[in-house]
DNA sequence: CGGTAGCTATACCGGTATGTATACTGAGCG
DNA sequence: CGCTCAGTATACATACCGGTATAGCTACCG
């Protein structure tokens, strides 16, 4: 479907080469880091990372598109832990406290790709406001799961709040970023 | 004082070199421009970029010097603007998103900055780091002129949602993020 | 009058970037 | 047996990066 999409399970030479693009990307930033490095890193050549990923594009938007998988299985493994609705939108904002605690206090990897490609319509800036969508969605789900009328409003709050405590955690140096997003949405749910 | 200190005015040709690496850092990202590009759209040779300059850092922070100090300006008209102390902190919402829709939707030049830069002691990073700083200064003063108590904690909150509404905004193509933080910050003044 | 500041013009340096070409090894498999 | 696929190793093409060097021009200013 997806003209990215890549269906067969990576080779090992190729995992290990996005695990190491992975921490390289969101580490430094896409621009600081060559394909020839990633390579190296990997311990592998530079042919083999081409004959897998076929560019540094590709394999920019896999970076992305893998460690947002793992933050969103993180995100759900801690919103089952909690049972009330209520409890479970708060939980959200306890589990990015964590996350960047753990994966890396260099805020989100899709603001800071958009950051390095200029244009709009590039599959980077149209991975990162999926992603976001996918977000507020989630949110949608919850606030409607939890009984608030005009979820969809309760949403958009919800996920400025969200992105808010990120940037603050992460440019801004506020260590309590993620609980102050967490009390302020505490008090929208009441 | 600091290194970077640069106290003599800019001569015609710094000035035009400063503005043309403004935009075109801002527009696409600082790595993604390079010197002798910011030379030539400046009418300029690269000699000239390095007397005034120094090197392509100096230049970098001099364009998030004079952007921010171009944002504190627009915002203090918009403070200056309203009379009440509760209307001036929900002014702050209304800046960022007219400042957003008219100077280039690309976010927050700090933040975008931090992005492409890996060490955390980076003067770019404190550079960011003070711009937020000094954000939630005014937000503690806006609120404590407003007459709230506990002022810091509220700042922190009203951060919070001030960059989360820069981020949808721009990242997640929210085009009434400013409004909902403006509303969200409505909320908790009252 | 002489020096300095601001500027143009051009050429160059070493390093690094993405991406390609060629030739080879070894394992799995119909 | 022979094909395909994953991988190694090395070399190369082409381009751009930040930064420097040299030389000369103009205008102001003590």
């Amino acid at each position: 479907m997806s003209a990215t999409a890549r269906e067969r399970p990576l080779t090992p030479a190729g995992r290990r080469v996005l695990d190491v693009a992975a921490a390289l990307f969101y580490e430094r930033g896409i621009g600081q880091v060559g394909m020839e490095l990633i390579a190296a890193e990997a311990g592998v050549t530079k042919k083999t990372v081409y004959d897998r990923f076929g560019s540094k594009e590709a394999l920019i938007l896999a970076y992305l598109r893998t460690r947002d998988e793992r933050w969103r299985a993180f995100l759900n493994e801690r919103l089952a832990a909690a049972d009330d609705p209520r409890d479970r939108i708060l939980a959200t904002f306890d589990a990015i406290g964590e996350w960047l605690r753990t994966n890396g206090s260099r805020g989100c990897s899709m603001v800071n790709a958009c950051a390095e490609v200029p244009d709009p319509g590039h599959p980077v800036h149209l991975t990162a406001a999926e992603q976001k969508a996918w977000l507020r969605g989630l949110y949608v789900e919850l606030a409607t799961e939890a009984g608030y009328d005009d979820p969809a409003s309760l949403a958009d709050r919800l996920i400025v709040l969200h992105e808010g405590a990120v940037v603050m955690f992460s440019v801004g140096r506020m260590a309590h970023a993620t609980d102050t997003a967490r009390d302020t949405a505490d008090l929208l749910l009441r």
